[in-house]
RNA sequence: GGACGGGUGGGUGAGUGGCUAAAACCAGCAGACUGUAAAUCUGCCGCUCCUUGCGGGCUACGAAGGUUCGAAUCCUUCCCCGUCCA
């Protein structure tokens, strides 16, 4: 009843083995893998990242890999962007997209739009900083108070990341951030999507971390970070946040020893497995498979669930 | 053998007679999140009962006794750990 071309998207926490997912549909529905990921946006940050491999981009075609430089900032509606042009992309060539979400934020902003909010702007910023350090903890909670008593109610005083963006909208639109929300949003239209979520239990997911940490040094990850320092770029580059970076380039200077690095990497992968978790278990219809996505038990009913949506 | 210092909830660690089921932080669990999202923030966090209440009961600060209306906090003995002296 819908000739909707279908569009596929894997969701689950890191380690859960979508890529390996990924890679196994796209050969079965001869279609291409989309990365849904801020970290693997990200040229030379390949290992810690989980990124897929050369030889398993060789055997499938992979998109929004590698687009950035360390020192750019990758943001929602970017990403919207170029997913977009992909998109548009696979349907003239009528190529399934599987999309492999690490990012729940993202995903979202592709399938359901984002307001139609102006871009962040550093000098405002700055100066809500400025101001945020003098005058005292609840100062921006109070000046969001004013500018939008509504969207003030739900966003934490403490939470100076989210109340620095709601007031630079409210600055910038002329608006309440309430108000700006509820326009321009528009959802992805003229796809089927089938979401797919890997949920493996929670102890075996967090043994896996911890074997993949390992496995992920001895890839070489300690040489990759090694590599990006001396391409010397600034310390600040935002892609030196990610998970284990900036923990492996503090041992490199001496300052963690590496049993402590590879500790505080697994201990943060497991904090950002759960709260990933969290956020896809909100996702509206998805169909979730109980282990992981290089699990051929669990390739099989992934595939025949998706020939069950797709005849 | 002697002299000090110390043993607190999963961890670190505050607390020197009642306001203490015990600060704070970490870990853990749950949650929020429309342009930093591998980010940021929130709640819960001894056990248990129900009529879910700033409710009741039980257990808890190395062990055992004691003082006191009341002890993690004071006293005694014992057991551990650290440093120093022999």
């Amino acid at each position: 009843m819908t000739s909707l071309p279908p569009l596929v998207a894997i969701v689950g926490p890191t380690a859960s083995g979508k890529s390996s997912l990924g890679i196994f549909l796209a050969k079965e529905f001869s279609g291409e893998v989309m990365a849904c990921d801020s970290t693997q946006l990200y040229r030379g940050f390949d290992v810690g990242t989980a990124k897929p491999s050369a030889q398993q981009r060789q055997e499938v075609p992979h998109h929004l890999l590698d687009v950035l430089e360390p020192t750019e900032a990758s943001t929602a509606g970017g990403y919207r962007e170029r997913a977009l042009a992909v998109l548009a992309d696979l349907r003239a060539r009528q190529c399934l997209p599987i999309l492999t979400v690490g990012t729940g934020l993202y995903l979202r902003a592709l399938l359901e739009g984002l307001a139609d909010l102006p871009q962040r702007s550093e000098e405002i910023r700055e100066r809500l900083r400025v101001s945020a350090a003098q005058h005292g903890a609840g100062h921006l909670h109070e000046m969001l108070k004013h500018l939008d008593p509504r969207a003030a109610t739900q966003i934490a005083a403490a939470d100076e990341q989210k109340l620095i963006r709601a007031i630079e909208i409210c600055l910038l639109s002329g608006k309440p951030l309430s108000e700006v929300h509820r326009t321009g949003r528009k959802p992805l239209t003229g796809w089927r999507i089938l979401k797919l979520g890997l949920e493996p239990p929670r102890e075996a997911l967090y043994q896996r971390i911890q074997e993949r940490t390992e496995s992920m040094l001895r890839a070489g990850w300690l040489d990759e970070v090694r590599r990006l320092l001396a391409g010397g770029f600034r310390d600040n580059a935002k892609a030196f946040g990610f998970i284990g970076y900036g923990e492996l380039r503090s041992h490199l200077r001496g300052e963690l020893t590496l049993d402590a690095a590879r500790a505080a990497i697994q201990q943060g992968t497991r904090q950002y497995a759960k709260r990933q978790l969290t956020w896809f278990r909100r996702e509206a219809n998805v169909h979730w498979l109980p282990g992981f996505g290089d699990d051929s038990h669990i390739q099989t009913a992934a595939r025949e669930w998706l020939r069950s949506q797709t005849v």
